[in-house]
DNA sequence: GGCGTTTTGGCCACGGGTGCCATTAGCGTC
DNA sequence: GACGCTAATGGCACCCGTGGCCAAAACGCC
């Protein structure tokens, strides 16, 4: 139902056409979140800039706070796809660590831009606490992965762990960059890891 | 305003006398939250219960989400302390790891306990999303530790990886605890700790 | 043109959260 | 013992996000 919307217009046979896109409701969203912040924008004002009933908003996106994410579902596909196609004679950690780093090289011409995404997502309070179940999401397929590669199960503390810990450096580079977006965001990754391992270093 | 309620109330000399403390508010709540679940809790219910006003409630606590959380800044001066009284010597990462274990020792009497706390947050998803903007300050407090002792800024990468990793570890080992109270959480944040240097061995 | 199908969007109810403000109940003073 | 000061209380109105319900709309197909 919800999924089915937009994923494929064009199988779609009969029945009442589709008003709108995830899209432009989503670039709708943004133009005003920059105008009058995340918090100042009523669902409302939303619907009436999409031109679309306030109702029909939550077909689209399950709450406000989703509409940031887009379709968090296609980018989480994405990941795991990323993490399957690690080497099996590669050391755990590092084919993780790789997937990371690509998962986070993001296409610059979207709109709404990846920086401007994450830039409310990880600034704004109300957005920052949905992300959690976000980064669960995000979290379990990691672990889901590790569960798979060492024969444990994805509860177990080693998949929780790396899943907990490549989040943990994710973010930090998030932090980063979101200060200089002039920057690599995978390399910041890779530097976030370095700093990591450095820090952990046992011969210190 | 918010916090010169019940910190000390023998320092009040006048004006009318407070009908409730923060203990009485949170058991109250648990009980509630115990019988028809967090979602299921309404704060006319928590207030009926209490026998007091719910306008009342949000002068104790900014929101329902902050009621299973307690006195948190109370509990994050208490961490501020156990990092400062990490000796000069010793490496950085063992004097954070060491006060994020011992922050993790909490007495078995409280009411209510730690575990019931902690299983409401982490398994509620409304809470799983609130616990973020804790876990934002809990981190700030390892980050500002780390700049303090390594003369760098806060928002650097190395202060934001160190919290985001130790709050990973310690997540991490909560999920485990969870499962099983009658491990000992401190150990399983040691359990953690060494999971991930192992992870991360170099030579592996 | 009628029918089945699917989306739309209006209406209503509920619950959390906030500003406003009159009320309440101790304290210190006279 | 009454009076005023002060601070907490709690009722009221209101906004907003969210979800259930359902009639209306708009297509393809026959």
């Amino acid at each position: 139902m919800y999924l089915a919307a937009v994923v494929d217009d064009s199988a779609r046979r009969q029945g009442r056409p589709v008003v709108t896109t995830h899209a432009a409701i989503e670039q709708a969203a943004f133009r005003l979140f920059a105008e009058r912040g995340f918090e100042g924008t009523t669902l409302d004002a939303i619907a009436d800039e999409v031109g679309v009933g306030r109702r029909t908003l939550f077909r689209y996106y399950r709450s406000k706070n989703d509409i940031p994410w887009g379709r968090f579902d296609l980018t989480l596909a994405r990941f795991r796809h990323l993490l399957a196609d690690a080497p099996a004679d590669e050391p755990l950690w590092r084919g993780v660590h790789r997937a990371v780093r690509a998962f986070n090289e993001f296409p610059p011409a979207a709109d709404p831009t990846h920086v401007d995404r994450m830039r409310l997502i990880l600034r704004t309070p109300a957005l920052q606490a949905h992300s959690v179940l976000r980064y669960a999401e995000w979290r379990q397929v990691i672990a889901e992965h590790v569960a798979a590669r060492t024969g444990a199960r994805p509860g177990d503390l080693l998949p929780q762990t790396v899943g907990q810990v490549s989040l943990a450096l994710a973010l930090a580079a998030y932090d980063v960059w979101l200060d200089d977006p002039a920057r690599s965001l995978p390399d910041l990754v890779d530097a976030a890891m370095l700093t990591l391992r450095d820090h952990l270093d046992p011969t210190t």
